[in-house]
DNA sequence: CTTGTCTTACGAAATTAGTCGTATATTCGG
DNA sequence: CCGAATATACGACTAATTTCGTAAGACAAG
């Protein structure tokens, strides 16, 4: 039984989770001067968030030390893939194909040749089955 | 000035506005009925929505009749386009091309060979570019 | 040791989303 | 006309999220 775990993480929750992708393990301060840089928001704020995350088992923490050490417990592909999957469903009517042509054709975030490329070998593989 | 208008519907907001956009057009009723179909919620409930929705610009409605009858305000393909955006931004640090491997590797919502030749379409007029 | 800084813990206010009960008005069948 | 069904309006309650103030303990510098 390994527990699929629906994890639903919120906006802020998500930011955080972000990261701590990227940085692997953190303290709440790390995160809090993080996002300090784009987040008007309060210490105890990012402190509270991270615990509760900690209850909720979104993260994990070492406090072993003073300053505890945190990282993040749900994998971010399979986070990805989740959420994805639940917006295929709420935007899309369970069609991924009308997400991808939207994201595809999205003319903020284009698509590097190398990327393209990539797409491309995926489809192949697709084709095939 | 044609607004941008910020909308950031609800999850709830968004199983309205699926089915409006749909329908066209529909009364508290038809998307009551609908709704109960998938979910076990109340009349008055939806009703509530619908009218939080009416009163946030999300949707509009003709009142001229004693049965309110009302239509999507907002623009479907740009509200996903709207969302996908923030969700790149938030979950896959601003590049496309993994959530398109995302969508399109998702076991529990495959694409059928007709939509992966529509994405290959796409993807080869991007290439050309 | 004392003081100032940094840490976590915790409670509680403010906000938002979702829910539904009840009141009131309209309509329709008989 | 009367009663049942159906419509909207609206207030209120719950739950979850986000926010922060304050307290208390640890620690380092002087």
């Amino acid at each position: 039984m390994s527990a699929p775990k629906l994890i639903k993480p919120t906006e802020s929750e998500l930011e955080i989770l972000q990261i701590l992708w990227n940085k692997g393990t953190a303290t709440v301060r790390d995160v809090h001067e993080e996002l300090a840089q784009t987040k008007d928001v309060g210490y105890t704020t990012t402190l509270k968030l991270m615990q509760i995350m900690n209850e909720k088992g979104i993260v994990k923490r070492d406090d072993s030390m003073r300053t505890h050490v945190y990282q993040a417990a749900v994998n971010k592909e399979r986070t990805q893939k989740h959420l994805l999957g639940k917006m295929i469903d709420s935007l899309f009517g369970g069609s991924p194909t009308q997400l991808v042509i939207q994201a595809l054709g999205d003319e903020s975030h284009k698509a590097s040749p190398e990327e393209l490329e990539k797409i491309q070998a995926l489809l192949d593989s697709l084709k095939k089955q």
